[in-house]
RNA sequence: UCCUCAUUAGCUCAGUUGGUUAGAGCACCUGACUGUUAAUCAGGGGGUCCUAGGUUCAAGUCCUAGAUGAGGAGCCA
């Protein structure tokens, strides 16, 4: 026997003989009883259910099983027998009970009852240990694996991009600032501003908005990578769909055009949802019943549904059409607001939409450019709740229209010469598309704010933890 | 960053046109109960009504400012 000796309660529940001696670790969630039995739920993190220990006032003695209270952890040894109770198949007769930690009842701030999600972002260092919390970084896990399954499966490369780059030309937003200069008393040029020459990079440097660019660099020579990354916006969103730090999925993919770009993400989408649906059935339960009734109906419905593909002018067209006071107008050249993809979205097509092919105007420079001079081969896939979860595009391999629109759109082409290197030597059709990893837990959580599927989340005035 | 709303017991909330000593459920403590299922039943303790000003005979309630949180918007993933 070492520490580590004991079965998981989702093994014991799943296929635990009964009448096998068993142990098992785990936080006690509730107890009650009377004054012969004493009934403790125990959950260790494996499954959303807990596995229900029988204890004997007779054996334990009602001092020490007062000790056991919700929030403590504890080990249990006993026997596997079936339950006389109609709520679980099994439970542990307990014949040795070790205390490992005690919580406070006094003081340890969760309870048997519900709490507000916001009361739990203010414990985020207790709340995995509440259901809710459990199930949802247990589907966190689990989208996680299967987005490296999916593109191992079809050959891609997992690339690892830099966190710390000196590239600020990605226009992705605001960025944070890394340095090692004293803060308070900076280095200065004979100009006055601070000296980034003096800095530890010799320039300055910010966390990463975006592996892209990167990426494009491996795709051009593995044909076929994937980032799985944090990423840093220093914008000042406070908004239940932004983070400061956040996760982030990057195809990019050579001789892939625009099309080709989509059929992936739709296909992407659809593995991750019905990984969800196979591999975490109890814990989607357990959301769809705690938290939103349609969340499963949602789920199976949009893995099966075909996603509508349209273009900007398309959609423009159609809500042109649509009798309805908007707060922002809608005209060609206009960025859509999310009223206007909710509309598209949820209210005209009732299922995902991709949009293509958006005015070269309101799009990031290297998005490659069509014949028609006017439009660039965007696309943006549009999800019911959710808004924009994936943005992506055809990029631009020709040198000379890449450098002609960075020049026009005050991008630092000196700045960026390892990135039109590739254009200049050996260059390819490629494309790519980003999928913020907390929107897609959004969906597949059914979680309405994306505070609450990251373990620790990063917002403007919050670092705590 | 802008707009709106909220802040009352450890938690979730009620609190009427401003009016006596601010309530409930859960949690906690004490007791009861021969197998409970967010156990149940009886009793008990627990409050700087977010903060600072102001109006008023009187403020949890009205006004001003601030703090914090949430929703919507913008930016985006």
């Amino acid at each position: 026997m070492t520490l580590k000796s004991r079965t998981k309660i989702t093994a014991l529940l799943k296929d635990g003989a009964v009448g096998s001696d068993v142990t098992a670790k785990g936080w006690v969630r509730t107890r009650r009883g009377n004054k012969n039995v004493a009934f403790i739920a125990l959950n260790d993190g494996s499954t959303i259910h807990n596995i229900q220990v029988v204890a004997d006032v007779a054996v334990f003695g009602d001092d020490f099983l007062k000790r056991i209270t919700t929030g403590a952890c504890i080990r249990v040894d006993g026997k596997l027998v079936e339950s006389p109770g109609a709520q679980q198949p099994v439970e542990i007769q307990a014949k040795d009970i070790e205390i490992y930690g005690e919580a406070d009842p006094a003081q340890y701030p969760l309870q048997k009852k519900g709490h507000s999600l916001e009361f739990l972002r203010e414990i985020a260092h207790l709340r995995p240990r509440t259901n809710t919390f459990g199930a949802v970084l247990r589907i966190r896990h689990a989208m996680a694996y299967a987005i490296h399954k999916f593109y191992n499966d079809k050959g891609f490369v997992y690339l690892h991009t830099p966190l710390i780059t000196a590239s600020d030309a990605e226009g992705a937003g605001a960025m944070f600032r890394v340095t090692t200069l004293d803060m308070d008393n900076p280095p200065r040029a004979e100009d006055g501003k601070v000296n980034y020459d003096e800095d530890f990079f010799g320039k300055e440097a910010h966390l990463t908005v975006s592996g892209q660019l990167e990426g494009e660099l491996g795709a051009l020579a593995l044909s076929e990578v994937y980032t799985f990354g944090p990423t840093f916006r220093a914008e000042n969103s406070n908004t239940p769909r932004h983070l400061a730090e956040f996760w982030m999925i990057e195809p990019e993919i050579a001789f892939y055009d625009i099309n080709d770009n989509m059929d992936l993400a739709e296909e992407f989408l659809k593995y991750l949802i019905n990984y969800a649906l196979e591999h975490c059935a109890d814990d989607l339960e357990f959301l769809n019943k705690m938290w939103d009734k349609e969340l499963i109906e949602r789920l199976k419905l949009v893995a099966k549904t075909k996603f509508e593909r349209l273009t900007y002018t398309k959609a423009i067209e159609i809500l042109e059409k649509v009798d309805a006071k908007w707060e922002f107008p809608v005209y060609w050249g206009v960025d859509l607001h999310s009223e206007h993809e909710r509309y598209l979205v949820e209210k005209h097509f009732k299922k995902p939409v991709i949009l293509t092919d958006y005015p070269n105007e309101i799009k990031a420079f290297y998005m490659k450019q069509n014949d028609d001079g006017k439009t660039v081969r965007a696309m943006d896939v549009l999800f019911p709740k959710i808004g924009e979860i994936i943005g992506g595009s055809q990029r631009e391999e020709n040198l000379e229209k890449l450098t002609q629109r960075m020049e026009k759109m005050n991008i630092p082409t000196d700045e960026m010469w390892w990135y039109l290197e590739t254009r200049r030597f050996g260059t390819a059709p490629h494309s790519g598309f980003g999928l913020g990893f907390e929107r897609l837990l959004l969906f597949v959580t059914g979680m309405t704010n994306i505070r609450d599927v990251i373990p620790f989340p990063r917002t403007p005035n919050s670092c705590e933890f």
